[in-house]
DNA sequence: CACCAAAATGGTTACGTATTCATTTCTTTA
DNA sequence: TAAAGAAATGAATACGTAACCATTTTGGTG
């Protein structure tokens, strides 16, 4: 391992020099400057970055602790921001959680020195988010929030939720229902709210609503779907409470030989690139602005960072995105 | 930032003896771990991995430089890839390479202390590889290979071309071609070649068989799409270098008001899980293992990080997937 | 030519840990 | 109880860089 000293001897000048010519050369006479460059290429030198994190207190590393990419959205926000990350310089740590790895995630990134974290797994009630805030490392949340209500950007759930059973509701549907992800989760909580308000003016009673809470899951959200098929008045409209889950039970329908619309409906909420494949064509709910929520995130993460904001308390608006898995209920 | 020296002189201990608690404790008595676990404790104390990485000139970091996840080869790989890593321990880095930033990341890569790098970005001649090997990191190549011919992971992508090309002859198709991208990717290559191989075995001249090269986003695809719509002779079975494009063919076929397989039987190679999916239901080549490549690639790089192997030359094994955008020729 | 300010460079230290080697303390046994 | 060996601890150092402060060199001016 050549060191910036090895560099120093090299081209007979101090490794304070050295480091000079790296970082700021306007304070090095030019002839100086030629000489360490030469140096530099004859050793093969590049500088340890490890080495200058520690003395600059800075990692230059952000980490990101996304949903698994089976789920479209984190596919989408893993892209926006880790391409944006690198695109300011910073390197990008990336943890996939699941149920199953997230307290030993949780351990990993805790014993981790980044300069900040982004992450979508808090829970509404999270010991996570007091441990954070301890740690002292600028974070946010995207797509959930902690009920301490600070460092998050989401999209308006409540009012997602609505528009989604609105939706269907308007198509003429009379039977429908809802299937949704733990409310542990700000984000299903605050959907199933809405939806729940649509439904009621609708003059419909919400108790009556077939509700299927489960894990997110492939298996999980199947045995939602057979629960579905074993009800006494089949609904013709299903609201799922994200993209991910309505592309599942596209999969389920038909698979099991169910056509989309025609017996069932299917909306979502998220409008998730992958709905917008021709094959899929989901309606969904989404952002009404055309950047992504992890994009937001992340360029307000970096605010944080350079203290041009402190507190992020971010919550974006949503419209319909009508395509080709809802249609008039032929019923009426 | 509390250090261990900080703990040691709130212990009453040598800071060597805070680090032999924390790394090897059986070399401390009880009660003296007792005694400092209490003021780690009580000072919230976290080791600094930067500092430990300097001294042991490891970081556990491992870098990935993948391709971007709108390709959904790359969602199923990164998935398997960030999940074992992480599984044993390590962080990893991640990059999503495209024709635009891949000069830049290569630079960061290059200037970053990792263990190992594991990437799929390699061309069949590129300076990279030698850069690599010169900086004496552990690297493996997953999907694509380098012409040195060492340290990569790949499909038998010859076979994996002659396959689908003889699969769609085989149902009768005369007027087939060929879209991939560019040649300087072996994987396309190798598909290539299997491609023109199956195309002769059936008695028809490679050369006049549509083939369009292009590159493999968005909007390139559906320029040659629209190529292709202008030919002559309309082929009835279009060969996809990968699910990607394949993926995305559908997508335009549908767009357009084609139907997938009437219209056109569509055909790709790789197998990714979005292919499974029931609205897409794909026709391609894959492994036959059930392993993901990148996984197979993950493991091996760690077997070289662990000194068990040193080089990697893997070539797996494929077969047809047969679903539904692929039927018998009607016209027949 | 002498002097002074500005420019350029160098010596030393800190960052926080693991490691090496030396020293002290404990345990066992003759 | 003394000696020898084992167990436990500590002091000093290295890792490779940036930053701070001190020193030397340069260039311009009277």
């Amino acid at each position: 391992m050549v060191s910036s000293k090895d560099v120093a001897k090299h081209a007979g000048v101090s490794q304070t020099t050295v480091s000079r010519v790296l970082n700021t050369p306007e304070f090095v006479k030019p002839k100086t400057i030629e000489k360490v460059m030469k140096a530099i290429e004859e050793l093969n030198y590049i500088p340890n970055d490890i080495a200058r994190s520690l003395v600059q207190k800075k990692t230059g590393i952000i980490t990101l602790i996304s949903g698994p990419l089976h789920n479209p959205f984190f596919v989408d926000t893993t892209t926006a921001i880790v391409n944006y990350v690198n695109s300011r310089g910073y390197k990008v740590n990336v943890y996939f959680g699941t149920e199953d790895n997230l307290d030993s995630i949780y351990n990993a990134v805790l014993e981790t020195k980044a300069d900040a974290i982004i992450l979508s797994s808090m829970l509404f009630q999270d010991d996570l988010f007091f441990k954070l805030e301890k740690r002292g490392i600028p974070f946010i949340m995207f797509n959930r929030k902690h009920q301490e209500n600070r460092h998050f950007v989401e999209i308006d759930n409540v009012n997602a939720g609505y528009i989604a059973a609105n939706h269907v509701l308007s198509l003429g549907h009379q039977s429908i229902c809802w299937i949704g992800g733990p409310h542990q989760m700000s984000t299903f909580d605050g959907r199933y709210q809405g939806f729940k308000k649509a439904v009621k003016n609708h003059g419909i009673d919400a108790k009556s609503i077939p509700t299927f809470i489960t894990n997110t899951n492939k298996k999980d959200i199947e045995r939602a779907f057979d629960e579905l098929l074993k009800l006494d008045i089949r609904p013709t409209a299903i609201c799922a409470a994200t993209d991910a889950i309505a592309i599942e039970i596209l999969n389920l329908c038909l698979e099991r030989g169910f056509q989309v619309p025609k017996d069932f409906n299917v909306i979502g909420i998220d409008n998730v690139e992958l709905s917008k494949h021709h094959s899929i064509a989901l309606t969904t709910v989404g952002l009404t602005s055309e950047e992504n929520l992890g994009f937001i995130a992340i360029k307000k993460l970096f605010e944080v960072m350079e203290k041009k904001s402190t507190c992020i308390q971010q919550t974006e608006s949503v419209k319909l995105f009508p395509r080709n898995t809802t249609c008039k209920n032929e019923l009426i």
